[in-house]
DNA sequence: CCAGACGTTGTT
DNA sequence: GTCTGG
DNA sequence: CCAGACGTTGTT
DNA sequence: GTCTGG
């Protein structure tokens, strides 16, 4: 679960929202994958700089000790009940969280059986639209252990995830820790409690988000543009039909 | 003690 | 079937 | 998360 | 780096 995701709110908005004063130039996404690049929002006191800062960092958490970044592509998520304990995110847990902003991620479903049962792409939102931020984990990995440190080094990102919530739960039984706005802080402050940081971990709210079923485009990485957002085609012919219907003169 | 894993999801 | 890349 | 590769040798 | 399994 939440293995893509919907990021097109201007970054002027980003920073407006979450104030930081960075402002790095990002493009509208509307399919972004695992392993690239994602703009995330965290403290940076061991550089001496107070307060929020954007960054962009590579989705996929690549711990320290690894010999091969390509283990990134397994740590999208990290699951909330086993963070704080877990030799590849504990660290993260305690000292590196991050906000992950996003307008909305995606979800499957597998429709049909047999040899080539069909991805259903569902976009779950919030349902005013607006930007929210998932719990992340970041850090950093200087290379292989033995070669001279990577520079710079690589800074990687991971979403933490928790049990499901009502409106979800018809698509797969974990779901993104998603943050009230009111806790942003409390999650980014290393010096919060961490009993206080692990009551943050749970689902959200039921009527925050909802789901709507998208076509296939967003199943490919190489299509990231508005159209991963378009109605699947039953949706697309339904609707028509509901409107043609509209359109006929009334019989009375 | 050393060697080898260290993670999630979904599916069976 | 399973792993890698995006 | 899904899509697509999954291998070697030799030659360009 | 640290934990687990043998």
């Amino acid at each position: 679960m939440c293995g893509r995701m919907l990021l097109t709110t201007p970054v002027s908005e980003i920073q407006r929202l979450f104030g930081v004063p960075e402002r790095p130039n990002l493009m509208p996404r509307w399919n972004v994958a695992p392993t690239q690049d994602i703009p995330v929002i965290r403290r940076e006191e061991e550089e001496g700089l107070p307060g929020r800062h954007l960054a962009l960092l590579r989705w996929g958490l690549v711990p320290p000790w690894a010999d091969d970044p390509s283990i990134g592509s397994r740590m999208i998520n990290a699951r909330g009940e086993s963070v704080a304990d877990k030799p590849a995110f504990r660290d993260a847990f305690r000292k590196r969280r991050c906000l992950v902003p996003l307008d909305g991620f995606y979800e499957w479903t597998s429709v049909g059986e047999g040899a080539k049962p069909r991805k259903q792409g569902h976009i779950i939102r919030r349902r005013d639209r607006g930007l929210f931020a998932l719990a992340g984990l970041w850090e950093c990995w200087r290379g292989p252990k033995g070669a001279p440190p990577l520079e710079p080094p690589l800074e990687s990102v991971t979403v933490v995830t928790t049990a499901t919530n009502a409106t979800l739960s018809f698509l797969h039984d974990r779901m993104p820790v998603v943050l009230d706005p009111a806790d942003w802080d409390a999650w980014l402050d290393p010096a919060t409690p961490l009993p206080v940081v692990e009551g943050l971990i749970r689902s959200a709210p039921e009527d925050w988000l909802d789901v709507v079923p998208v076509g296939p485009k967003v199943n490919s990485v190489r299509n990231d543009d508005a159209s991963c957002l378009d109605p699947p085609q039953e949706v697309e012919r339904a609707e028509a039909k509901r409107k043609k219907a509209d359109d006929q003169p009334s019989l009375f």
